[in-house]
DNA sequence: AACAGTTTTTTAAACGGTCATTCAAGTTTC
DNA sequence: GAAACTTGAATGACCGTTTAAAAAACTGTT
């Protein structure tokens, strides 16, 4: 019991420490020394936790990505209809607690480096397909068939891109405008 | 003239090495002599070009940021409504000779640099607003005023997001494929 | 409660290595 | 002969990871 939750005690505050260390300065530049400071901790006791920077890397986004499926599940939970489910995955993506700067950054760096590394790409392609498959499921019922890939790039592309803007913000963002923005835009798409 | 002419050609050699050399490595990790040595140059030469690698990666950028905005107003010269303008601001973004996964790649690199880098973010911000303003301009005429921002963030984040998605790609683009799949996103937004 | 033994957690210091940049001394070009 | 170009080697850092040893937390026993 305690042993586990100690573990998992350090495992969350490392991770936290992470976002906001790699968004203030970058994956390939932030330090694990910073990342150790920022949590109140020495660079050698995340290394006993998490092995390497990399399987760090690793865990913040498992973190991150275990985020944003129990959102969207909870999303899937309450809606009704295909539209409804279109609307809870864009607005999963657009949580209070996911879309923020530190958050887009993170995000941002993990889509620059897993080209460069099995283990986060693993996770990219994972998470890619999961998103990729919703869309689809809930498009299949709206639309034609053959308009249907045209429609999911559409959105899909939409949600990184607005992530990929977010995460040049100098200013906090505006979860409830960007949901706002994102329903008007599957309603564009799925008139 | 011919002074200048050398100082030319080295630097085109320098920016396209760096451009496959980043893409095979990424920028965070790339080394110099890794560069110099796609090259067929020295470390130290690079620097006496360029100055720094931060110089380096500027001068890609700006390299490439030419080239999207050279092929941009090609597309202008002949298009002859806003739909058509439309078409070619998406059509220069997936141009066969900048829709390559080398080049995505370095886009993504200076997209996750961009916020520690002031020169970098500089350049970021300018391109932007061009493409911003490029797609309001030609939007206007074809949709009511409350509707813009959502077209145009639909078609601006569109571009990046497929950008995004082609730098995570381990074969060969099709440009032809992405500028009409671009064509019925357009079409998709405005009907 | 107290204690001795065991396991888990922590970190300072050492290690082994990397790399951007500079410099001085050459080479080429004009 | 001057200016532009090139580079091997030196410089001066920096950093992820390992190690060894101490501290803390836990265990079961008395």
């Amino acid at each position: 019991m305690s042993r586990k939750r100690i573990r998992d005690i350090r495992n969350e505050e490392l991770i936290e420490a992470t976002i906001v260390a790699v968004h203030k300065r970058g994956y390939g530049v932030v330090t694990m020394a910073e990342i150790a400071r920022e949590a109140g901790a020495s660079a050698a006791s995340i290394n006993y936790y998490f092995g390497s920077k990399e399987g760090l890397m690793e865990a913040t986004m498992l973190h991150l990505l275990g985020k944003l499926r129990r959102a969207m599940s909870e999303g899937y939970a309450t809606a009704r209809t295909p539209r409804e489910r279109l609307y809870a995955v864009m607005d999963a993506n657009f949580a209070d607690d996911l879309f923020t700067v530190p958050q887009c950054s993170i995000w941002m760096q993990f889509w620059a480096n897993a080209p460069y590394s099995p283990r986060l790409s693993r996770l990219h392609r994972i998470n890619r397909a999961r998103v990729r498959s919703h869309f689809l499921a809930e498009l299949r019922a709206l639309l034609p068939a053959g308009q249907l890939e045209t429609a999911r790039q559409a959105l899909q592309c939409y949600m990184d891109g607005v992530w990929l803007q977010a995460a040049q913000s100098d200013d906090p963002l505006n979860p409830d405008e960007a949901r706002a923005a994102a329903h008007r835009v599957v309603d564009l798409v799925i008139p």
